[in-house]
RNA sequence: GGCCCGAUGGCGGAGUGGUUACGUAGAGGACUGCAAAUCCUCGCACGCCGGUUCGAUUCCGGCUCGGGCCUCCA
């Protein structure tokens, strides 16, 4: 019934893989969370949605979810060659604001937006600043071995472990590895695809975010961080890592290369230990114009779709139509596509929780415990192809098709077919069972009028209409079309804001 | 230059060696004073050329086009 094992594909052995947990009933996971140097765009935000259902799913499967995801908060170079500016520093230099408080503010509005989008919460955050002592000890530990020094900072030697970027299947044809191929060497590095661990602040400046350690005062590079962090909390191995195809590339390498080292040192593990037994990766969201960008000024926030009307979980609806590994198309039409479902969906869990209150239940009691009766023969298919697409690396697409499949069940208890849609919505995470269509009116930022303008002209048709002033009645509704308002009768909603 | 993806109806997007999900848009019907909303019904697609096969959208090869990565990036 919901026992169909749970495959997901690995991106470094790139093979769906069935899921193993290394403790026992339990599911450790790490998730590359943002750098607060500016707001999340929404394709930031794919990313977390993408883990969230992973949680979700592990814990549809029984097991005990430990989620990490952290925050990056010290920053990293703005430019090529490991010697640029801090993109924090930039930003609060900027803003003319202190570098805490960037952090800060950035950090508070990606929150947001992840509680907008119904994500859970994990079971914790880690900020990167709260970890330095760890990452310098972490660094120390493996600095004999792998790890020189230059000029600017302590550098990692990826020839020291065993099948560096084997994650990114960047090998040439000579059989070196392809990464940082392009990268402007730094002087005294021994191989290009070497990163910093630690980078030393430059003779002469002084940063606002700045640490002493053994190689001199400065700030610990990126890779180390999620090692750290991830090891730190979760220990060496966890089940899985998770993060944006991006990091498939440069960034999981590093990390899988410092974890090894790490893990080898202090003679924990087989040197071809990576930290994380599967590593995850969703693909981006795209425009036509190409991948979303922060650098290139204007970008797309989940503000943004508010501001226009659109209800954040809209979004989120949008990502799950769409596989997790499949590059998705945002357009506004898209969008509006996904909103119109949406509103279909809560409209259906609505007039089915009416049904029950008029029964004498109470709909707060009902929760994912799934109960059996008559029906459950009808129903029982759907929560078995939901379980089979959920549980076939995260298939939310198919999954939401069973999930419509109960909604539109006819000749079916409610409770059973309430009980079960809350079930199904507690992976797909749409809040079903608290939404109403009236949440899902929101009011666009360019609107001109109010609710009360709203309600009191339909008051006034609603005389005329009954006084059978029908071209009255027309021309009021014509004014409020005029306005971005849709009027309809026949609907308990009364009106909603017409999207552009 | 190197590495790697993708190409499905108007748009988005699953999936499959043989009847091509689903959403949205569109068409028709019910309802409505007329609409809208809602409900019912219905069209509409697998880039091109070869190969394998009884049969390919699905497997293999080539081509064309598009995209990503090799620099911070979800």
């Amino acid at each position: 019934m919901t026992d169909a094992p749970l495959k997901l594909f690995n991106s470094l052995t790139r093979r769906h893989e069935v899921f193993a947990p290394v403790h026992a009933g339990e599911a450790r996971v790490y998730t590359c969370g943002p750098t607060v140097y500016n707001y999340p765009h929404i394709g930031n935000m794919r990313a977390y949605v993408f883990a969230d259902v992973l949680g979700r799913t592990l814990s549809w499967k029984g097991y005990t979810l430990t989620h990490v995801i952290n925050i990056t908060d010290v920053g990293h170079l703005t430019d090529d060659a490991d010697a640029g500016e801090d993109k924090m520093e930039k930003m609060a230099a900027e803003k003319a604001q202190s570098i805490w408080d960037i952090a800060e503010h950035y950090k508070q509005a990606y929150w947001a937006d992840v509680k907008a989008l119904n994500i859970r919460q994990p079971a914790q955050w880690t900020v990167a600043t709260d970890y330095v002592e760890q990452m310098i000890t972490f660094a120390k530990g493996i600095a004999d071995k792998h790890c020189y020094e230059l000029e600017s900072g302590l550098y990692f030697d990826v020839s020291t472990v065993a099948d560096y970027g084997r994650l990114a299947r960047a090998v040439t044809e000579d059989g070196a590895s392809g990464l940082g191929a392009r990268i402007e060497s730094v002087e005294g590095k021994r191989n290009a695809a070497d990163f910093a661990i630690w980078r030393k602040t430059p003779p002469g400046e002084t940063r606002q975010m700045e640490w002493d350690s053994p190689w001199g005062r400065g700030a610990p590079g990126w890779h180390l961080e999620c090692s750290v962090m991830s090891g730190e909390v979760l220990g060496f191995p966890f089940d899985i890592h998770t993060g944006g195809i991006d990091h498939r590339e440069i960034h999981h390498p590093n990390e899988i290369a410092q974890n090894q080292a790490h893990c080898c040192t202090n003679g924990l593990d087989d040197p071809k230990n990576s930290g994380a037994n599967i590593w995850m990766h969703n693909n981006f969201l795209v425009e036509r114009s190409g991948k979303m960008s922060k650098s290139s000024g204007e970008f797309l926030r989940l503000q943004l779709l508010i501001d226009k009307g659109y209800h954040p979980l809209a979004y989120r609806l949008m990502c799950l139509q769409a596989h997790y590994r499949s590059e998705l198309e945002f357009s506004w039409e898209g969008l509006g596509a996904a909103l119109t479902r949406l509103k279909r969906m809560v409209m259906g869990m609505e007039t089915l929780m009416a049904r029950l209150s008029g029964a004498g239940r109470n709909p707060a009691a009902l929760g994912p415990g799934l109960r059996r009766g008559d029906d459950w023969g009808k129903l029982q298919p759907m929560l078995d192809k939901f379980d089979a697409a959920i549980a076939d690396d995260l298939n939310t697409a198919v999954a939401l098709t069973a999930l419509d499949d109960v909604l539109a069940a006819k000749k079916v208890d409610a409770e059973l077919k309430a009980d079960l849609v809350a079930a199904m919505d507690s992976v797909i995470g749409l809040n079903l069972m608290g939404l109403t269509r009236a949440d899902l009116r929101i009011r666009p930022k360019a609107a001109t009028i109010t609710e009360d303008e709203i309600t009191a002209a339909l008051a006034r048709r609603k005389e005329v209409r009954a006084a059978k002033d029908f071209a009255a009645s027309d021309a009021i509704r014509d004014e409020l079309a005029a306005q971005g308002v849709e009027v309809m009768d026949g609907d308990p909603l009364g009106w909603e804001w017409k999207l552009s």
